[in-house]
Formats: C-alpha cells, structure tokens, sequence
DNA sequence: AATCCACAGGAAGCCCGGGAAC
DNA sequence: GTTCCCGGGCTTCCTGTGGATT
C-alpha cells in the first residue's frame, strides 16, 4: 500500500478526548465560580419570560473573566425557556470590536433580524442611519416578543462612535410598538461610562454586574473540570494545572488564556509523542501564546504603521528606551524618504502611536519633563520570541531596505 | 509665581471609495 | 448621471498641560 504524509499521525495515540471543550468560544453547561453573576442577571431577565422589560445592564470585568460566557449562557437559557412556554425571546450578540460603528451595528441586528420571506438585506453602506434604525424597529415589529441586544466590548464602540448609538438603542422601546427590548453592555473598562451623556449612562446603567478576575484557585477549578472532559485520564502530569493556572492568575486572572495554555501545552506533548502532559510543555506554551496573539497582528499592520513600528524598533535596536514622539517622527521621516514615500503630520503619527498602544504592540506612557516639555515615552514590548522584522517585511520588499539599510547605517555610526 | 517646552489630543473639514435613490 | 449617505484616512488649526526652570 503507498504511504500517505498523514499514516504517522493516524497511528499516533492522541490526548484529547475532546479538543473543543479547550476552546474559549466553548459554551460548557455549567459555569463553576460564576454563581452570583449569573443569578443577578438572570433574576433581572425573567422579566422577559413575563413579557415586560428587563432593565439595561451594563457587565464590567477584565478580559477572560466570563462575562460573554455567561451571558451568552444565560440568553441561551433564556431563549429555550422562553419556547418551552410560548414567549418569544430572542437575544442579539454584537462584538463592537468588530463592528465598530453605529451605522455597522444597526445593520447587523437588522440583518440578523431577516425573516425567510424577505430577501432585502440592509446594504453595508448607502442608507441615511435613520432609515436603517427605522427599518430595525419595524422588524422588531413584525417578530415580536422581547429582544436582548448584547453589546459586547461596548468601551471599545464608545470610544471610536460615540455615544450616538446608545443613545438610540436605550430608547427602542419608545419607538417600538409591539415589541420590547433590552439592552446589555460588557465592558472590560470600568470607566467607559465617563465618556457618556449623562441620560444615556443613567438609562444604560439600571443595573451594574461586575464580574471579579478568576483567582489562581478558582482557575484551576476550572482548569480540572474542563480537562475531565477534554483530555484522556492521566495525561495532565503534576503540577501541569497549577502552573497554567498561576501564570493565568498572573495574567489577571484570564481564564481564555489558561484554557489556551493548558491546549497548547497538550499538544506539544502530543507532537513529541509523548503521553504526558508536563511543566515544560506548559513554558513552551506559554512563549507560543504570545507569539500567536502577536503575529498576526504585526503581518496585517497597514504599511504606515508598519513604518512607525519599524521607526520605534530602530530607535531601540540602537539601545535607546523611552523615546519622545519627536524622535520617533524623525526616524520615521528618515525612513520614508528612503523608500521615496510622503511622509505623514506629525499630528497622524501622534495618532498611530496611540493605535500600535492600543494593539499592545508597544507601550506610550505620557510623561512631562517639566521645562523640557510634554511627550510619550516609548517603548516596544515584543517578546523575545517573535521577530518583528521578519514578519513585517515578509510582503513588502520596501520596508525590508529600511531595516537593511538602517541597520547598517547605525551600526557605522 | 510666571514662563515655557514639546508635545497630547479635540474639532472641523477635505477627499476618496463604495453604495442607494431618483 | 447626479445627488445623497457612510466610513476611513488624513490635514490643519487649535487649546491644553505637568513640571523644570527662571
């Protein structure tokens, strides 16, 4: 018989019973720590099942703290009981991390919204947002019954969209005949609603859910009963658990990435053939999960970006830390002209520092030096691991001379 | 206490691409 | 074809500011 690429791994013993359940988008029927979170909130959306308004929530807690999961845990529940009884509930799940507007928001629950007998999506762009809004409360109408919209990384919208949106979202009900509506925000920032107008944060905010950061014991709880059920008996070899779960903790108290670390570092072991899980693999994972999350982030950096980055990792690969914007502008104009590119305002690359901030690519602390003005202090922080420049000028040839050259150029200085 | 640096970051407006409606 | 709308990228202009220096 001829030998196919795949016979070895087909032979090979494999760990997971079920890998699945090690994903974070994984909805698991029980919740373990998240006991009061999910009563306060379920208690609050009963009122659904009886046909009146549940009241506006807003959920806040750090990344990976449960807040999606149990929410949409909870809406799941919702909706089922809702049928079993005859009300219809239906909830509605934006992540504004994505869909970023108000104009992209109103369209998706609109679309979402699609009965089988109409064939007219709201297009992505052309209708004046009334019109889009107009159309969503008539559809909401036509369906009926109670709609929970879940506005998930709701900070984020607010940020780049104002409150516009919110506004019109916490007074649906106003314009709606038949049916209801309510409206959830999570928030992985406390302080979001500073940015709001007063009516919009007193309508929102009726009720606050906060969920607190997992601790290191609460992590490996969570860690075990998922590992029960996602991995063969006695692959975790000792201190596997506890040691995903305190660099989580550190990590403040993420449960997506201890779920990460614990699958990542399974299969490490499953590729060296091993048949245990031990606390090397979980290091090894460890330096793969921030590469993972950084990666892709560098190779789809628009090109200006790219240069700025490339500007600051200059800056540092000539051993300088904490360099003022004016530096970085400079060293990115340099730059520029050697790729024959027009160089943007200073007041844009002000604007794409604070983006690369944001991403997490770099560090931007802004710091005055008294009589020697106001700046940001900047600094990269990519991990050892992962090579920048590789990633950076893998499609583009241009930016690669920029390194090369500039390379050269500094080490002659 | 006043001054002043080197920016931060808000506001307004321009331009472009993409689409709808008439 | 023209006129409307939205969103993104960008510029121009502007005001604000923390703290060392005068």
């Amino acid at each position: 018989m001829k030998e196919n690429i795949f016979d070895k791994f087909m032979s090979q013993k494999t760990l997971f019973k079920n890998k699945e359940i090690l994903r974070h988008d994984h909805r698991p029927n029980h919740l373990p720590h998240r006991n009061t979170e999910v009563e306060k909130m379920s208690y609050n959306l009963w009122e659904a099942l009886k046909g009146h308004i549940p009241s506006n929530m807003t959920v806040y807690g750090v990344t990976g703290a449960g807040k999606t999961a149990v929410t949409d845990y909870i809406c799941h529940h919702l909706k089922v009981k809702g049928e079993a009884i005859g009300r219809q509930v239906e909830s509605i799940m934006v992540n504004c991390r994505q869909i970023d507007t108000q104009y992209r928001v109103l369209t998706h629950i609109g679309n979402m919204l699609l009965e089988d007998y109409e064939n007219e999506e709201i297009p992505f762009t052309g209708w004046p947002t009334d019109r889009v809004f107009k159309e969503l409360v008539r559809r909401m109408d036509a369906r009926g019954g109670v709609f929970i919209v879940v506005l998930d990384e709701i900070d984020h919208l607010v940020r780049k969209a104002g409150d516009d949106l919110l506004y019109n979202l916490t007074s649906l009900n106003s314009s709606l005949k038949s049916a209801r509506a309510c409206v959830i925000g999570i928030s992985n920032d406390l302080k979001f609603t500073d940015f709001l107008d007063p009516r919009v944060r007193s309508r929102l905010g009726q009720l606050d859910v906060l969920f607190r950061p997992y601790d290191a014991e609460q992590l490996q709880d969570i860690l075990r009963k998922r590992a029960d059920l996602a991995l063969e008996a006695d692959v975790v070899g000792p201190g596997v658990i506890e040691l995903c779960a305190a660099l989580a903790a550190q990590e403040h108290g993420d449960a997506r990435c201890a779920l990460d670390l614990l699958r990542i570092s399974t299969e490490k072991a499953e590729f060296a053939g091993e048949l245990r899980v031990n606390q090397g693999h979980v290091r090894a994972a460890q330096s793969q999960v921030e590469a993972d999350q950084m990666n892709p982030v560098l190779a789809t950096l628009p090109t200006q970006q790219k240069l700025v980055l490339a500007a600051i990792l200059l800056n540092e690969k000539n051993g300088l830390r904490n360099v003022p914007t004016g530096q970085v502008y400079d060293i990115y104009r340099q730059a520029c002209q050697h790729i024959r590119q027009n160089p943007l305002t200073q007041r844009r690359i002000s604007g794409l520092i604070s983006n690369l901030d944001m991403l997490g690519l770099i560090t931007a602390r802004t710091v005055s030096k008294g009589r020697y003005g106001r700046s940001k202090e900047i600094n990269s922080c990519i991990p050892a691991n992962v090579n920048p420049v590789e990633i950076m000028t893998a499609a583009e040839e241009d930016l690669a001379s920029v390194f090369n050259s500039a390379y050269k150029h500094q080490s002659s200085l």
